[in-house]
DNA sequence: TTGATGACTGAAATTCCAATTTAGTCAGTA
DNA sequence: TACTGACTAAATTGGAATTTCAGTCATCAA
């Protein structure tokens, strides 16, 4: 039981390490060596969490998006308006992304260069299972009679697309510029998707 | 008369060149010897025409955005509905640069790597001045009382940052998907913003 | 016995440096 | 006078020598 709370705890203390070396260093020049000692633990031991250095990276990836997933979910149950919800959803998904990245000084596409492909696909995975939870809200207020459109799926890829391009992917925190004006962007980008002009 | 009509023909067969060598070579691999050749012509002659081989590559995406605008603006002044020519206008946008970039067989912003932080300064520039175009019909609306929003600067510009992720310049063609769904996919998007959900 | 370690290995990356290529120039040509 | 391509300095490349690195595993400590 405990040995399983402390094997729990050593992935995510190498994940943690992992982001602030990531930040430091980019991919490439993260050395597995630099890693181990920034745990403070042997490098043997991180692979008895982990396949490769390639692994860590993509679950540190991995691990913010359910964290994204998790707002999600969280927001969707919630008990306000769907419109009030989505909002704050489509929100949701760019700050959250945002605060995660604030302290890399390149793109994550950049950061992660040699992983673009992979990356890439995960990516696509990544924006389906966001528009499955947003699909979710949707259905909900066409039930409520708050909402014309049928297309719930078609119609909640359409929502995360129109808020993609403010995501620090390919641009880094710094260039796609101040946290408020970013959350503006996409409050207003969101006010639109709803309402209409 | 003559002179300068060939002048400003030169000009644009060598952009119609680099756009050729851009999609074959890249910007790295694109040598001005290449190029010379490829428009048949000295290699010192292109120097009479363009400072540089950076200001030709600049020159070529200049060109694609002057064509966006232009189209731009033919819809702007058309007689159709405010939000037809929205429409119009937001899948012309994206549509144009598809088409435009369609035979590179890597995105933009890895053709021309060397020149991102140019490129990227430019890109604000380019967004701004689609983003005056669009607001200029939605000033059209508003008057014509078919438009609740007021701030139209500000709502334009988010129906630019809306559909920017569907642009090829992360992506290439190929990663964005087929011409047709990329098309729908702007489709859609543009019909939420112009009428909600 | 078991979880953890770091010395070890082959492969990959980096560093030189000589040889080549290239962007940009300019004296000469037609 | 409009154009050219040989020329130059600077950048890039190739490839041999050296270093670094991801991943393994024999050994250790508890």
């Amino acid at each position: 039981m405990r040995a399983i709370a402390v094997q729990e705890n050593i992935r995510e203390i190498i994940l943690d390490a992992a982001d602030r070396l990531l930040a430091r260093y980019g991919y490439k020049k993260m050395t597995m060596d630099d890693l181990a000692q920034e745990v403070g633990i042997g490098k043997g031991t991180i692979y008895l969490h982990f396949r490769s250095k390639e692994e860590i990276v993509l679950s540190h990836v991995d691990r913010i998006v359910e964290r994204v997933l998790e707002r999600l979910h969280a927001l969707a149950q919630g008990d306000a308006a769907p419109a009030a919800k989505l909002r704050e959803m489509l929100v949701a998904r760019v700050m959250l992304r945002f605060d995660s990245v604030q302290q890399y000084s390149e793109s994550i596409s950049e950061v992660l260069r040699d992983l673009r492909s992979t990356l890439l696909e995960r990516r696509e995975r990544y924006f389906e299972r966001e528009a499955e939870m947003i699909a979710l809200v949707l259905v909900e207020g066409q039930r409520a009679r708050v909402f014309r459109r049928q297309d719930a799926t078609g119609t909640a890829s359409a929502l995360v697309a129109a808020t993609n391009s403010l995501l620090p992917f390919n641009l880094s925190t710094r260039e796609l510029g101040k946290r408020k004006d970013v959350e503006q962007a996409v409050q207003r980008i969101a006010d639109l998707l709803l309402n209409g002009l």
